[in-house]
DNA sequence: ATCTGTAGCGCC
DNA sequence: AAAGGGCGCTACAGAT
């Protein structure tokens, strides 16, 4: 049974549905604990878009209810209730009801649940939609060609309809998908989730303001830097290759005189690596590098390639400077300015709850049924003078809070080392320097730990490379490469740095191994977050071929005659997966934990805003994996500070046991700078 | 004109 | 056997 709530007065009882007062709808919906919840709207919006229809209701029977024509508010006590409300991405109703002075408290969102069961495979792999939903649990077809409609259109009929669908089939959909959580051990987990929406939306709703000035003063800086790095890069080149130079006809091919008696002129287009390499090459730069993700060998004119060849020719570092201006020019200018908000002044951006595997956020994107763009948040340039446009309300300070050391802290304690523990908390707190001491046998061996960040600065700076490198799986390898020093040497320092912690090479033999007896990666031990191993199958038919009898002999016949062939393919598809996912499920847990952190931290924060009635008072603007940035009036900032504080240390006792996770209360002021935010 | 894949680089 | 994790955005280059 359909029942409408609408204050329209050309619109009567049907066959489909029943006109009902407010009151009515109430009395009926009142003694249910769990109800379907959905949303229709003008648009994505929440600021510029209205609210048209809210739908509750379950199997039995759906209320819709008209926006337009009925105070949505004399349903906020049933919203706010401690009544669980389904619902398909809920993020996105949340920030419409919020924005009509609704705060909704429990929630069970099907949609992350769909996610959490495809943590790990790739995107676009699985549909996670509502309508897929309808057809894998139970076989349904849900018509959501209604959405266009409902814009334009009138409450027709099978406008109300589908709506009422859309809420009709939510509770037996979970309860199957319920099912299937419980069968992978992913039940905690989703509570998780469904707390962490509503700060999460609630961040989305509030925004960050930018300060228009100072950005356009900082796009001008930025394009003149650009302007100026293009300019010298062309000078270079017509300086360095004149007019009679058997380079031009021959290698660059007339990109760098412009007809035989035209001034010379560069056409090189310097943002097109494929024109650069030529000429880098000509200049005697060595540009072949390993390809990580194929592993096959090509030609780069990336910084990590070219940085090391300064010397070469001194063109590398001019072309330097220009890949950072342009992208900064091109990431991180008018785009800014045009998201901001026309009603609320400030930017929104979209974020993916569990968009990496990890289940860190990201955010960003584009909606291309709305022509709708989103900037990414959390890759905002560290420097001061990007930093410094991002600003509270007139009134409001700016409060930032960090972790202190967040995944080297949880790396010690999730791996439970020792050495790196009581470095932490009785030591000198610097693991970097602890490092070198290990690593190095020329740092005399009487020397205090604390004095080495003085005594030897640079071989502590080359020794967070080496920590960062082999924390999350690498080797000696890997420190030969980053740290351009001899093999030998970084097999030493490596082997150094693995018999001085113990716990974490325990860790890491451990973690190498568990993906494969479990066919997923444990994100955490405590929530029960998985990141599953998509190909898994495909893997272990591979390795059960390996048994079959002479395929070893078989293999080594072929690997040199016949490097191409299926086999020697086959071999060499297996190592790199496993070794792919052998690092994977090193790094994930302790990525994973920091995510944790954060999602409780927001959860505990959002708690108290709810509590103490501060919605849109104190705004959550901005959560880069272990920083949470808010503002909040004056008068109240140190207090919020405060709050924000034992929040985040609260998150951290839990998913940090074995030392103290702390934060920072790293700036708290109005329209200045953080200092955490200047490197 | 529009789409897709790749290279390169911004952040943690 | 390969040799450091996770993302998103912009430009180019080639395909349609």
């Amino acid at each position: 049974m359909i029942y409408l709530v609408t204050a329209d007065k050309e619109l009567f009882t049907t066959d489909i549905y029943k006109i009902i007062s407010v009151e009515e709808s109430l009395a009926l919906l009142n003694p249910l604990k769990i109800v379907g919840l959905d949303t229709e709207t003008e648009g994505l919006d929440p600021w510029t878009k209205k609210l048209k229809l809210l739908q509750l209701g379950n199997r039995n029977f759906q209320v819709i209810i008209d926006c337009f024509t009925v105070d949505v508010l004399k349903y906020k006590d049933y919203l706010e209730s401690d009544r669980t409300f389904l619902g398909w991405n809920l993020k996105f109703d949340l920030k419409f009801l919020f924005r009509n002075g609704i705060y909704p408290k429990s929630l069970y969102d099907g949609y992350l649940a769909e996610k959490l069961l495809w943590l790990g495979y790739p995107a676009g792999m699985h549909s996670l939609s509502l309508k897929a939903a309808g057809n894998n649990y139970l076989n349904i077809e849900l018509d959501k060609s209604v959405r266009s409609k409902i814009t334009y259109s009138d409450l027709t009929t099978d406008v109300i309809q589908y709506s009422a669908d859309d809420v009709k089939y939510l509770e037996d959909i979970i309860h199957k998908q319920w099912k299937k959580l419980y069968e992978k051990n992913l039940t905690n987990a989703i509570k998780v989730e469904n707390q962490f929406v509503i700060p999460l939306a609630y961040c989305e709703y509030c925004g960050i303001k930018l300060d228009i000035n100072k950005w356009r003063a900082k796009m001008k800086v930025d394009q003149d830097i650009f302007n100026k790095t293009v300019g010298n890069l062309n000078n270079w080149v017509i300086e360095h290759f004149p007019k009679d130079s058997t380079l031009v006809g021959r290698n660059l091919q007339g990109d760098l005189w412009d007809g035989f008696d035209a001034e010379p002129k560069c056409k090189i287009n310097w943002s097109s690596p494929k024109q650069v390499i030529p000429l880098f090459e000509k200049l005697g730069l060595n540009l072949m590098t390993k390809d990580r993700a194929t592993g096959d060998m090509k030609k780069s004119v990336d910084t990590k390639v070219i940085k090391p060849q300064q010397e070469v020719s001194s063109i590398v570092p001019i072309y330097m400077e220009y890949k950072a201006a342009a992208k900064v020019v091109g990431t991180y200018g008018q785009n800014f300015i045009d998201q901001i908000n026309p009603i609320s002044g400030r930017i929104h951006t979209n974020f993916t709850q569990l968009g990496a595997d990890t289940t860190r956020i990201t955010s960003g994107g584009k909606d291309k049924s709305n022509n709708t763009e989103y900037v990414n948040l959390l890759n905002l340039p560290a420097n001061a003078t990007t930093r410094d446009c991002f600003v509270a309300e007139p009134g409001n300070k700016w409060i930032s809070l960090d972790y202190k050391g967040q995944e080297t802290y949880l790396m010690a304690s999730i791996a439970n080392d020792k050495a790196i523990l009581k470095e932490l908390t009785e030591g000198s707190g610097d693991i970097h320097s602890l490092v070198a001491y290990m690593s190095y046998p020329e740092i005399p061996r009487d020397t205090p730990i604390k004095d080495i960040k003085k005594l030897y600065p640079e071989l502590r700076q080359n020794s967070k490379g080496t920590e960062f490198g082999i924390n999350y799986g690498g080797d000696a390898n890997t420190i030969y490469i980053n740290n351009g020093i001899p093999l030998e040497e970084a097999h030493r320092v490596y082997d150094a740095y693995m018999s001085a912690f113990k716990g974490l090479k325990e860790y890491q033999n451990f973690r190498r191994k568990d993906w494969w007896d479990k066919g997923y990666i444990l994100l955490s031990p405590l929530t029960g977050h998985k990141a599953f191993i998509y190909d898994y199958e495909e893997l272990q038919e591979i390795q059960k071929s390996f048994k079959e009898p002479g395929f070893w002999e078989y293999y080594r016949e072929m690997k040199d005659s016949a490097p191409t062939c299926e086999t020697v393919q086959k071999v060499k598809y297996f190592f790199k997966r496993k070794s792919t996912y052998e690092k994977k499920s090193i790094n994930f847990p302790i990525q994973a934990a920091g995510s944790m952190c954060l999602r409780y931290s927001m959860i505990y924060f959002f708690e108290y805003i709810r509590k103490n009635k501060l919605f849109d008072i104190v705004k959550i603007c901005i959560t880069p994996y272990d920083e949470i940035n808010c503002e909040a009036p004056e008068k109240i900032a140190y207090e919020i500070a405060k709050v924000l504080y034992n929040c985040m240390v609260k998150a951290g006792e839990i998913f940090c046991t074995e030392c103290k996770l702390d934060a920072d209360i790293s700036y708290i002021d109005n329209n200045k700078l953080p200092d955490h935010w200047v490197h």
